[in-house]
DNA sequence: GATGAATGAGCGTTCATTCAT
DNA sequence: GATGAATGAACGCTCATTCAT
């Protein structure tokens, strides 16, 4: 599961039980106090492992945030295609495929902006890794587009069709860098996320000036 | 003019000289290793500074981080105001913005990037004084925004509005976000841009179905 | 065999295959890393043992350097032993003597290199074994110069005769420590030792003044 | 002065102060617990700084034994010149460096013992520099062994003149690896020091057949 | 007001050793 | 008797900050 990453440890079972312990840890620390500001000591801890027990599990601080990146992204992607599965036409899966992104960015605003903050901590080849990751996920809100605008019978800019995915995988990430901001100046972040959802889906013109929520 | 960050010295010209120099030594330092990578020493050198002059103008590490963030917002404020006054009817002072904001944050992608990645390294009163600035700036929008429906006789929904402002502003650092993936997948950013300010337009209604760019 | 160093297993046969696959793979370990870069951990990989099972035949890391001195330091004297007994007169066996620790030191310098390297990496009761092992060499050397003396008739300086069996068995080693400067600035070790052979026969007035090797 | 290690300092007077220092802490500690056992910590209380100010001077601990390297090698040479230039004929010159050589490894038996066991501590580029400057001093014996045979008019044999010049600037050494068990077989070095000398003069055929010391 | 050497707490990391299984 | 995961003290090193000059 976790063979990237070296270990010197041989049991299997044990590797993933305590690198998700690790995860779990690191994730808690990093959120609160960003990946430079966390010790290795801080992060043992909430693993509630050893410096030393630690460390046979890991290699380099770095190793722990690129687990980290892996498992969350993972997981990210998981639920998307969970989401997707179960919607039928390809109007329906793409539209629930923006909802599922909205609610998930929601859920998970802290470890969203940990990602984005924290991506320049990742070495050079871990980045690449990543951002493999995240490329695999546009793709997957551009065939989403694809399919619907053939359905719908309309001509496909390709231009056009792939900065809207990029836009539309990203612009719930909005809601996380402004959501001090937003929580301040709106009563529901429900209400946010539907008028969130109506730019998008009029940004590529799924709706014409149908009116609000 | 940098009077919120205390200083041992008392010549007002000589710390406005010493803390433009911080800035700009601290800005090319931040940008090529962020701010947890960067070292006094070396934000010094590149000010033209030694150690201990440096600190006569701050008092921490954190200080420089903060004048750095007051001095860029400030900028960037400033030229959306100018790219404002200079358009004439409230449809035209809309587009504008979202042109300027569009070219401001392409133009200065590191320092774009630099001001969202690192906003943690802000001590809790830096944050409130740098987020205060960024509502101004959201409000700017707001504004353009309310002219912009009034003048065309629409109706105004308040929660779309304040939205829709908040996406307006932030949508362009989508690029910046996404820059590595972006200039690999498209020949210029110069389309790239051209498709999120139609995206932009028709997700605030401004555009009906028109085709392209 | 073994029994200097404690060990908490009973079987003795056990004990001797175990610590010779101990000394085979510490003493390559060593050779290519020093004793203070050898970790444990190799050591036991390169003697085909776990880390536990490695503990069970020493107690520490400085036994393990022990057992391989003890181990190397007596090969090097049966060796030198058998070559002594193969030849016939005093002189005989004196050259025979030094020829074989010549071409030992030669073909063995990466061991060599070690023991005189690493000796300060024992512990102060090895250091004392050690030291007596070594002292049993030189002695050796002492006889075979007496008894070529008495043989010749020549009258015996005893301060001399011992200051040379010093000289004679440890001169070689120069070829060791200067290995990198001899090669560069020699075509053939082989010429080389002759040269030093005749350095040391002349020392000790075997030869007056012939020419050459 | 001590150029060629990096520093954070600017003041090339107090670089010498602060290196001198470290070179003195450095050897004592050295000496009593060689390279690896020696903590920069240690290293830093013999010399009578802190842990920070150390590393103002030096940036690993590597550069600490290279800097005691260049010393130590520097003074000896510097001796040997001084010796050397004091005697009038070659057969003198030639002499007094052999008794120098003995000498100055004999007084300073602890910091030879150190540069032959722990050049192995030594990275590769300062192996190269140590190893050029030792390559200087055996082509002082060189020289001086050609000077004599030429005004002796004696043929000179290339090879077994610089395999001698070897063995004359080592065999001193040799004394500083038996010591323990020659002080414990002799009344004293002195008696020692003159049998090595005649035992290295007989072997350059200087002398034929005199009888003693 | 400028200088830059000094400081020391704290970082990431290693590894000899133990011991429950 | 073998296994290998756990341990934690100690290592080399960094760097924001201070302060005598």
């Amino acid at each position: 599961m976790h063979k990237s990453v070296k270990t010197r440890i041989k049991n299997p079972d044990l590797i993933d039980i305590r690198r998700n312990q690790i995860i779990q840890g690191a994730l808690k620390v990093f959120i609160a106090k960003g990946f430079h500001n966390s010790t290795v000591r801080e992060i043992a801890d909430a693993a509630g492992l050893t410096m030393g027990s630690l460390y046979n599990y890991i290699r380099s601080k770095e190793d722990i945030i690129f687990i980290v990146y892996e498992q969350v992204t993972r997981s990210l992607r998981e639920d998307m295609k969970q989401a997707i599965k179960e919607a039928g036409s390809p109007e329906e899966r793409l539209k629930a495929a923006l909802r599922q992104n909205l609610t998930t960015v929601h859920e998970y605003q802290d470890v969203i902006m940990f990602l984005y903050k924290e991506s320049a901590s990742l070495d050079k080849e871990s980045i690449r890794t990543v951002l493999a990751r995240e490329t695999e996920y546009i793709e997957l809100f551009e065939g989403l587009l694809r399919d619907y605008f053939i359905q719908k019978g309309k001509k496909i800019e390709e231009t056009r069709l792939r900065v809207s995915a990029d836009l539309l995988s990203y612009i719930p990430v909005i809601m996380t860098f402004r959501r001090w901001s937003l929580r301040r100046r709106f009563d529901s972040m429900e209400t946010v996320m539907e008028e969130i959802l109506n730019f998008m889906l009029k940004g590529i013109e799924f709706i014409e000036a149908e009116d609000g929520g």
